[in-house]
DNA sequence: AAAATCAATCAAAGGATTTCAAAATAATTC
DNA sequence: GAATTATTTTGAAATCCTTTGATTGATTTT
């Protein structure tokens, strides 16, 4: 049998099931074990499907809750491990931007400064922080549906108003030339906007972006702070500018 | 079972019960209980559910914001009555504005209206809305730690940019003599220009704030449309005006 | 205080990667 | 057009990593 023959095969079991095991595809095309996972690594290199621990799984589920990001429970630690770190760089009295995305969200729990004015553009954010009696001003403009964020030119002129002592800024790709990117330029647009008007800004991201590339760029990497949970790997990421670092130790988090 | 299909089933459990016992989990999905307890651990990591001793419940933000106010059955169908009532009111293409509030936020999901763009004063109106790929705009400002509506003046700023076919207000009391009221001075003001953008304003509530009084005015009970579930007591609330009532018809909704 | 539930740990099973040699296919040469 | 060589694809084995279920002792609930 043919390998585009087998791999189309696989995608339409996906197509009617949803998932599928290693070893049921493995019986079905009467192939070994190492063809089938190079087929499945072949697709998903190609974006057709997600391949996961036993086997494969479509990228759009029914049910859209679990496909957002693959977030294994590694990753969150990971995660929370950065956010935990990222939220002792909050000091009293201090007004800060916390951009959308999931690890500035995982910062709020982790914030103990008192009398901090919060700037977001996450509704979820807002959410958390109000709960914490932290007080919280949200950005109007029009709401992303993938993201859940808040954007576009009502959102860019919202937030001309302020003025922040730290942005806390999320990012897809961090890579020495390029800087830091993000896929969306409204989002970007607004990211930039951030840093411009804030005298700190932090990137908060797990190791997993590094050297990633992304397709709008926001501003260059000896521009902002980086807190991660891992340092790059130094072959294919040089650092040649002074670019400040903070490594999270994930050990420590028990929250 | 791949780990993936065991949790979404977890998902569509809680889904349909809202909550469920670990145990029951065990014997479903046919795992020990510690692969559940960790489903769980790695789900409510993701904010997918919340758990709790002995299982897990969901964390549906509306039963958050419901359970201030007595949520006995018999109130809730009201509102589901009053919001389907006040859905059906969304036309196609229409540009309407939603107050922020639990009874708007009932609407959302009986809107069957093609290409509607909402703009809205409640965060968790946005996420549900955004679900349902409706598009939605969220007026910026300060998040009002009680209501979770955002008021202020960057909040009446943002919303002069736009105009609405129609509104749809609520309010905490409705006099004959008053007029529409509510208790803080911002969300009426925010209300009141709501109502001056749009061509027709709609006021959602119960019929328990008849004859309230709150304290700050909004506007005159004739400038807009009641909808609500029980026509008011015609002795402590006579409709001198020629205001218009809708009253929705409880026995109907099902969902 | 007793019963149930939970978190932490650990060994075993199952799955994933890597590596290497054997087939199969394609390209080249005579 | 056959023989030979190069290239790609395949399968098997060794090693590494992840997931799982059982057990323990600590917490919580009644």
């Amino acid at each position: 049998m043919l390998a585009e023959e087998r791999q189309l095969m696989i995608l339409k079991t996906l197509a009617v099931d949803h998932v599928v095991k290693l070893k049921a595809l493995v019986s079905m095309l009467n192939a070994s074990e190492s063809t089938v996972r190079r087929d499945l690594q072949e697709l998903e290199g190609r974006h057709l499907l997600r391949r996961v621990h036993g086997g494969a799984s479509l990228l759009r589920k029914l049910n859209d809750e679990l496909d957002m990001e693959t977030k294994t429970f590694k990753n969150v630690q990971k995660k929370k491990a950065v956010a935990r770190l990222a939220a002792t760089k909050i000091k009293d009295n201090d007004c800060v931007f916390l951009d959308a995305g999931t690890t500035t969200l995982e910062m709020i729990p982790f914030i103990t400064a008192k009398n901090v004015t919060v700037v977001t553009n996450g509704p979820a954010h807002g959410d958390l922080l109000v709960r914490k009696k932290i007080i919280c001003y949200l950005l109007g403009g029009q709401m992303k549906s993938t993201t859940k964020a808040v954007i576009g030119s009502l959102a860019l002129q919202s937030i001309n108003l302020f003025r922040f002592d730290t942005a806390f800024i999320g990012v897809n790709g961090i890579d020495p030339s390029m800087g830091y990117t993000t896929p969306d330029p409204e989002e970007a647009a607004l990211k930039r906007r951030a840093h411009d008007l804030a005298q700190r800004t932090y990137i908060v991201s797990d190791s997993s972006k590094f050297s990633e590339i992304s397709f709008c760029k926001i501003f260059d990497l000896g521009e902002a702070i980086i807190i991660t949970d891992h340092l790059p790997d130094l072959d294919g990421f040089k650092v040649t500018d002074k670019t400040e670092i903070y490594v999270a130790d994930q050990e420590t988090v028990d929250r």
